[in-house]
DNA sequence: CTAAGGACCTGTCGGC
DNA sequence: TGCCGACAGGTCCTTA
């Protein structure tokens, strides 16, 4: 389920019950995720501490004395805190079972996550080409205008291409990009500085508002609902093609690009 | 170097 | 009710 907002959420929702606690086991019933899990990463990662939790664009990072594990949602993904008294669902593919009697457990039906064990920090593969995150003073008008010089990409495309920014993904560039007034499929390099600099503005906006009200409708990460709370959130145009502009009245149109659906306002967006 | 497309999976929904 | 195709929040890898 994570765009960026969804990751951060779960960040904060698990935190409080493995941080500093002892790792007691892991359990993996499938390990055919994106990458495979490796069948020594429960041998890794048994006895020790989780020292802090993180995240690094849509990875989420238990760090430990020898190095992080690493969890990704995927696009299906969620985590959960549970007890042992909870019965294991289909698709609950990981459990990392503390000392202090609670499970982590991750379930992803598409199996797109991973679950992966890192000693290499920021050197791991899987992180060493990630670019900027967005919500840092690092991605800034500037540094998104310099991405833009001599990429002739959607912009869609654009900001939505991780080894330049991160965490940016399907709904919230649909958003950013309306709230700018910019039509998504425009070649990256036609766009004035300013209204690029307008973007970057409206990608955190969107991002800390979703973070927002994640965090508020999801206040017990032990609910045994795993959805999000974004979903309960309203977009202006995300999901809503052929439905009214809330600008401009006019039905608001829809296009692939870079295969991912794409809905904007054909009048209001340029 | 950039850009475009395929690949990986399961679940759900609409149409017939 | 059942079957079938289209589609879904991501991103890595190959090819041009």
């Amino acid at each position: 389920m994570p765009e960026l907002p969804e990751v951060e959420t779960s960040c904060r929702g698990i935190e409080p019950f493995c941080a500093g606690v002892e790792i007691a086991q892991i359990v993996v019933r499938q390990p055919k995720l994106r990458w495979p899990v490796a069948p020594n990463l429960p041998a890794q990662l048994a006895g020790q501490v989780v020292q802090s939790v993180g995240r690094r664009g849509k990875y989420l990072l238990l760090q430990v004395e020898s190095g992080a594990l690493m969890i990704h949602l995927g696009m299906s993904g969620s985590l959960r805190v549970v007890d042992d008294t909870v019965l294991v669902g289909k698709h609950d593919h990981v459990d990392i079972i503390l000392r202090n009697g609670k499970i982590i457990r991750y379930n992803d039906p598409r199996r797109f996550g991973s679950v992966t064990f890192n000693q290499q920090g920021a050197n791991h593969p899987l992180l060493k080409k990630l670019g900027v995150e967005p919500l840092e003073e690092e991605f800034n008008g500037d540094y998104l205008i310099n991405c833009c010089r001599s990429r002739k990409v959607a912009i869609k495309s654009l900001i939505m291409n991780s080894q330049l920014v991160v965490g940016v993904g399907n709904i919230y560039a649909q958003e950013s990009l309306f709230r700018s007034g910019i039509h998504p499929v425009r070649a990256a390099n036609k766009i004035a500085k300013k209204r690029i600099e307008t973007l970057v503005v409206h990608i955190k906006q969107v991002l800390k508002e979703a973070i927002k009200a994640g965090g508020s409708s999801l206040k017990d990460f032990t609910a045994s609902d795993g959805k999000p709370g974004y979903f309960q959130h309203t977009f202006q145009v995300y999901g809503r093609s052929g439905e009214p502009c809330i600008l401009c009245g006019k039905p608001l149109k829809q296009a692939q690009i870079g295969q991912r659906t794409t809905v904007y306002c054909g009048s209001c967006q340029r």
